[in-house]
RNA sequence: GGAGAGGUGGCCGAGCUAGGCCGAAGGCGCUCGCCUGCUAAGCGAGUAUAGGGGCUUAAACCUCUAUCGAGGGUUCAAAUCCCUCCCUCUCCGCCA
């Protein structure tokens, strides 16, 4: 959410914003709402004052024994005249914050033009992509061939978009758990965090998935509950309606959730394999940080990210996304895509985004300055550190060898027995 | 699930069954000043948030409105009365 003087005052920035977006927001319309409204509100409160007034005045007379009565009566017409504008008041209240919500973050200048994932921009490579002289298969071929993933009993017990984990592979994917988490929290300064996978509706209108995005929500029916579509919603409403201290900041949480999100639209898409799942794991970088910093900051969280697949070997670009691929809350957004050879080419596997205020508005998360200052609004950041079941096909596909088995990456043998190498049981 | 107690300012805690200068006593904490060789104590003042309007380059400031868990209702007027919901605590039951 933008700050409502924000919006009067600078609405040149915000409309060159919402056009470079592509949004097809009209914001005059707006203005012209909020005009009413103050209009409104003056109206009501002047109304207001007086009536607050008179009430006084009675009180006197009732204790000196004067007759109110006249009084009394001319109040009766003023409080239902009250009561009227109060009930417009209300109405052009939600028109106004059913605006404000629905209304995208302001794209940080150094966000490139653009209109979708095709623009975005490549900010550098890393690694080397395995050479392989033979033709290389995709993740669910090869762990479906080696007993790992059982996606047609999952579809029996479910649905479609879930998966069984077997043997290794559930393996496989507590030890990616553990070991970023490890990594997160012993090397780059996260305080890891368990949260709820059920929020209400609050935190999700806080962190800005609600209202405009419910679609992509499971709601658990005749509930205020919601199954968390990323972990970033719980822990960034830890500290919804908290005035921090400056001394504080920044806040750093890591968090190993299941996820769970609808795909409602994204029919025919991935509809192979373990890449867009309903329900899946991820672990989670959140921070909390001085507005002044912020930026530094998202360099600094996306670097954690990408420690995870360098240490995994895994090669993978950063790139930028422009303005038009730029998520609702975003200001700035950094996707980290791994390369899959059996795919032969490069998928998300992270998402860092700077939100700046605007979570943190909505979600009313402040500090207080050192120097005694008034509170301010602080910055919110989060990231993937990352997604574990993509990083599991990263795995898969890169480290696959010609007999169909797959190498176990080294840091991650500790955190599996000394498991080396994963191939297909004899007999 | 059953029975009961409770949710008030940064914290503690009055007020709530006689509804009326109650945004809210008192205390603690904090800030600024005074005082005191230093510290402690003492004295004085201040100390919520959001929104609107005025003034201003801006801030400060002034003023109004709202907020005593949330939302409704009664009333000229509600922290105080009524209804619904949420949360916390205690006891019993159940349970991983």
């Amino acid at each position: 959410m933008l700050d409502i003087k924000f919006l009067r005052t600078n609405a040149d920035e915000v409309k060159n914003g919402l056009r470079k977006r592509r949004s097809k927001l009209d914001l005059e319309q707006f203005l012209v709402i909020d005009q009413k409204r103050r209009d409104l509100l003056l109206e009501t409160e002047d109304l207001k004052a007086r009536r607050n007034q008179s009430s006084g005045e009675i009180s006197r007379m009732k204790k000196t024994g004067e007759n109110a009565d006249s009084l009394l009566a001319e109040l009766a017409t003023m409080s239902t005249r009250i009561k009227a504008l109060d009930e417009e008041l209300k109405n052009i209240d939600q028109q106004t914050s059913d605006w404000i919500m629905s209304i995208p973050n302001v794209p940080h200048p150094s966000v490139p033009d653009g209109v979708d994932e095709t623009d975005n921009l490549e900010v550098r490579t890393w690694g080397v992509k395995p050479e392989m002289t033979f033709s290389p298969k995709e993740h669910w071929e090869l762990g479906t061939a080696l007993g790992g993933l059982d996606f047609e009993t999952a579809a029996k017990i479910t649905g479609s978009r879930f998966v069984i984990l077997k043997g290794w592979a559930a393996k496989m994917e507590r030890a990616l758990i553990s070991f970023m988490l490890d990594v997160q929290t012993m090397e780059n300064g996260y305080d890891e965090v368990m949260p709820p996978v059920i929020v209400n509706r609050e935190s999700l209108m806080g962190t800005g998935q609600l209202p405009k995005f419910e679609e992509d929500l499971f709601h658990l029916e005749n509930t205020n509950y919601y199954l968390i579509p990323t972990a970033e919603v719980p822990v960034t409403n830890i500290y919804r309606d908290t005035t921090l201290t400056e001394v504080q900041l920044p806040i750093a949480h890591c968090a190993y959730t299941a996820c769970f999100r609808s795909e409602a639209g994204s029919y025919g898409k991935d509809t192979k394999g373990m890449i867009r799942q309903h329900q899946f794991d991820k672990v989670e970088l959140v921070r909390f940080v001085h507005p002044d910093s912020s930026y530094d900051e998202l360099e600094k969280l996306l670097g954690h990210a990408e420690s995870i697949l360098r240490k995994l070997g895994l090669p993978y670009r950063v790139v930028t996304l422009c303005a038009g691929d730029l998520g609702f809350s975003s200001a700035k957004t950094y996707d980290i895509e791994v390369w899959l050879p059996g795919q032969g080419k490069y998928r998300e596997i992270s998402s860092c985004s700077n939100f700046e205020d605007f979570q943190a508005r909505r979600a009313a998360i402040r500090f207080k300055p050192a120097a005694g200052k008034k509170s301010q609004l602080v910055h919110t950041l989060n990231g993937s550190g990352l997604a574990v079941g993509r990083t599991m096909v990263a795995i898969l596909e890169n480290y696959q060898q010609e007999d169909g088995s797959v190498v176990v990456p080294e840091v991650l043998r500790p955190y599996m027995n000394g498991l080396d190498r994963i191939e297909l049981k004899k007999g």
